[in-house]
DNA sequence: ACCTATAATTAGTGAAGGCTAACTTTATTA
DNA sequence: TAATAAAGTTAGCCTTCACTAATTATAGGT
């Protein structure tokens, strides 16, 4: 059975997230939000089918079968929490923080990802929680 | 001209550490560090040439050149980082370390980089200073 | 109903980067 | 020193994933 390359992983995301924001998933929305061809797009799509992670009827919508779901959900959740670090706790700005998440959420596994997102969570209670640490923290964070 | 990709980039950083493993760098190390065939590490190798990153006589040694090493130990310093945080930090095991922080470091420009080693740093010192916070933290990465 | 614009698809190409098999050079050792 | 082993290199092929150009299907307006 084939494997989910990093790059396909990225285009299940991609129709997850398309689906909050047209309700109707077309090639042309991957393209777009991919910035690639639709024949990339479409190609990428094909695979995907093939691998039953979406359906895609001709010329029609295209949808995520539970297993692609799943599968798309996890690679978000991931680039959600990788985000949000990067923006929250590192301060940097929200582009930035896109596309460093982009790129980090294949590397993440399970057990990374579990460990990640815990210590990231006790850091931002920590921080409301404790106005000296929140100093400290922005301190060590001056001068660029 | 060419831009390193990240796969060259992953071999130029590893000619540096062979270098502190034999003091003479060969096709046969890379191939070995890299786990590729040798054709394979001799084609990145005569790309890297092409771009005055590394020299490379024939049948011969593999040397960086002075712009080649730049760039390496810029590649490597965030590698090591990044490892130091999986491994001290969250707790992850050696390899899983190294696999993380292999597939991240190509994914840190500058800005990201210097505010992730600091906001490190500090947490490190965090934790050496105050048992309180290393309890916490330890407490909040229980139950895999 | 038909014409046109938009979208989707197919066909064909190229670069990156891997592989095996075959061949050449260098090194070792009998 | 000649034979063989080991390493390096070359040639040729495959996959992934992009692209453009050309074709086909759908949808809207008249």
């Amino acid at each position: 059975m084939h494997a989910l390359t990093e790059g396909l992983e990225d285009y299940l995301e991609a129709i997850l997230v398309c689906e909050s924001e047209h309700r109707f998933v077309r090639t042309k929305h991957i393209a777009e939000k991919m910035n690639v061809s639709s024949p990339s797009a479409h190609a990428a799509v094909k695979e995907l089918a093939k691998m039953g992670l979406v359906e895609h009827e001709s010329y029609g919508y295209i949808e995520l079968t539970s297993e692609g779901r799943n599968q798309a959900e996890k690679v978000y959740s991931k680039h959600k929490v990788l985000f949000r670090f990067f923006r929250d706790f590192l301060g940097l700005p929200d582009d930035t923080s896109e596309a460093n998440a982009c790129g980090i959420e294949h590397h993440f596994d399970d057990l990374t990802t579990k460990r990640f997102r815990r210590v990231f969570e006790f850091l931002l209670s920590k921080i409301a929680e404790d106005k000296d640490f929140e100093e400290e923290l922005k301190k060590a964070l001056k001068n660029d």
